[in-house]
DNA sequence: TCTGGGGTCCTAGGACCC
DNA sequence: TCTGGGGTCCTAGGACCC
């Protein structure tokens, strides 16, 4: 802890919701909820508006819809979320070289390295005020929310108590007069386990976890979170404010809206989320020891099964056969609503062939061709499945009057393939592309 | 048809080594 | 009848965060 409040907490508010009613102007004043729009979608940001109905983050979008039929809803624009992001991040290190991001909304800055000499506290509030002016511009219309405090704890609790765009400057010395009558959920890293935990030992508020000894506090919640949480409530904090924090793992994951129960389908999937994985290793230059997929089974019990490897991999096909492997082990009769593949034990090298090789690996492709058909139903990608002249296959994707279909072996029947007889009759009989580079490529003759 | 996706950190047990 | 002990790595699960 500082003797000044020198660290400062910044928060966009509504930060998905506010960036889609800045881009469009029909959807200000309006509740807006961004997050997954399928039959398994959550939450991801509510609108102040869309909060007023009861809406919230993490709810799902089935409640959300029935809580707010009226509210728009976004499945969200990333690239636009990570430029407004970028643009706030830059504001914030031309005020201090030390900022770190926590996530594309929020960012911790230390103002000890600023150019402000002066952290009283009038000082660091009139500094505070113009950074949140300057964040509206530097947006085109988004508010931040801003908390100032001696340390990262007490400048994230200040940054929270005066939302939407408002700004709380902690005086130094008055931190544990704030939070004593504060709930035990203040405290980062106490969550619903951890406050149920200390609910039945009478523990509600931070005043009341000061009466808990250091050594009840670990036998109570182990070894980290016991001396963790007792430092906390005594506004004990003295972590930095670190800038460049490397990444220790890269995922890929996703929820189906119907069960998946073809294991030849999972694997399918699997293979596609190791190609991602493997895509955003090698754009940041990493390779990974261990491969850890994750299942999600139809009750919601879910699995993680992981191996390690003698040395670090970028490779799709790598990554993708051991995560099939490790699937092979697993029941998954029931049914599966979730599949996922990561790396982890993250090495910083990019990997080199010393022999000066490079062995180019690709995935197993599996051939995709695109099918028009002239239905209004709607497709779903990974769970329809389509029979063909060459195969079975299962609709990736769909677009307008036409969908992909994925077969499901990547042997391809001799001889030039004319046309698709689908089993289902709202297909039409296939054509050969105009052109074959946009669409994925149909397969080979 | 309750319950996302991308992460981090911690715990606990077993293998293995010295 | 004896079966230490510490350190490290690996695996699996769980809590938590935004």
């Amino acid at each position: 802890m500082r003797g000044e409040a020198s660290v400062l907490h910044l928060d966009l508010d509504a930060f998905f919701a506010a960036v889609e009613q800045r881009d469009k102007p029909s959807l200000r004043g309006k509740p807006v909820v961004v997050g997954g729009v399928g039959g398994r979608g959550v939450v991801s940001t509510a609108s102040y508006e869309a909060r007023v109905y009861g809406v919230r983050s993490a709810m799902s979008t089935r409640e959300a819809r029935a809580r707010c039929p009226h509210a728009a809803f976004l499945s969200g624009r990333f690239h636009a979320y990570r430029d407004t992001s970028e643009r706030v991040m830059r504001l914030l290190r031309d005020v201090s070289p030390l900022v770190e991001p926590l996530s594309l909304d929020e960012a911790f800055v230390d103002l000890a390295r600023s150019d402000l000499d002066d952290l009283s506290v009038p000082s660091v509030t009139a500094f505070a005020e113009r950074l949140r002016e300057r964040v509206v511009e530097a947006t085109g219309g988004l508010t931040a929310s801003v908390g100032v405090g001696t340390s990262k704890f007490i400048a994230k609790v200040a940054s929270d108590l005066d939302k939407p765009d408002g700004l709380v400057v902690v005086a130094p010395g008055t931190e544990q007069d704030l939070l004593r009558p504060m709930p035990v959920r203040v405290i980062p890293g106490v969550g619903p386990a951890t406050a149920e935990r200390l609910r039945r030992v009478g523990v509600h508020t931070v005043a009341d976890l000061e009466q808990i000894s250091e050594e009840e506090m670990v036998r109570l919640l182990g070894k980290a979170s016991g001396h963790w949480l007792y430092s906390l409530a005594r506004a004990r904090d003295d972590r930095p404010v670190v800038a460049e924090r490397e990444a220790k793992s890269v995922s890929v994951e996703g929820t189906y809206d119907t069960d998946l129960t073809d294991r030849r389908l999972m694997e399918s999937l699997l293979t596609r989320q190791a190609g991602e994985v493997s895509g955003r290793l090698r754009k940041h230059g990493l390779s990974g020891r261990t491969v850890t997929i994750k299942v999600r089974l139809h009750d919601f019990t879910t699995l993680n099964r992981s191996t390690t490897l003698g040395s670090p991999t970028d490779s799709p096909a790598t990554i993708a056969r051991l995560a099939r492997s490790l699937l092979a082990d697993l029941d998954t009769s029931g049914g599966v609503r979730l599949l996922g593949v990561g790396v982890s034990g993250l090495a910083d090298w990019v990997q080199e062939d010393l022999f000066g090789e490079t062995a180019e690996e690709e995935v197993e492709e599996l051939p995709e061709v695109e099918v028009p058909h002239h239905s209004r139903r709607t497709w779903a990608p990974g769970m329809d499945v389509v029979h063909t002249e060459m195969g079975r296959g299962w609709v990736w994707g769909s677009g307008r009057g036409v969908v992909t279909v994925r077969f499901e072996t990547a042997e391809t029947p001799a001889g030039p393939v004319r046309s698709y007889a689908m089993d289902d009759p709202e297909l039409s009989p296939w054509r050969p592309p105009e052109s074959t580079d946009e669409t994925g490529s149909p397969p080979p003759a």
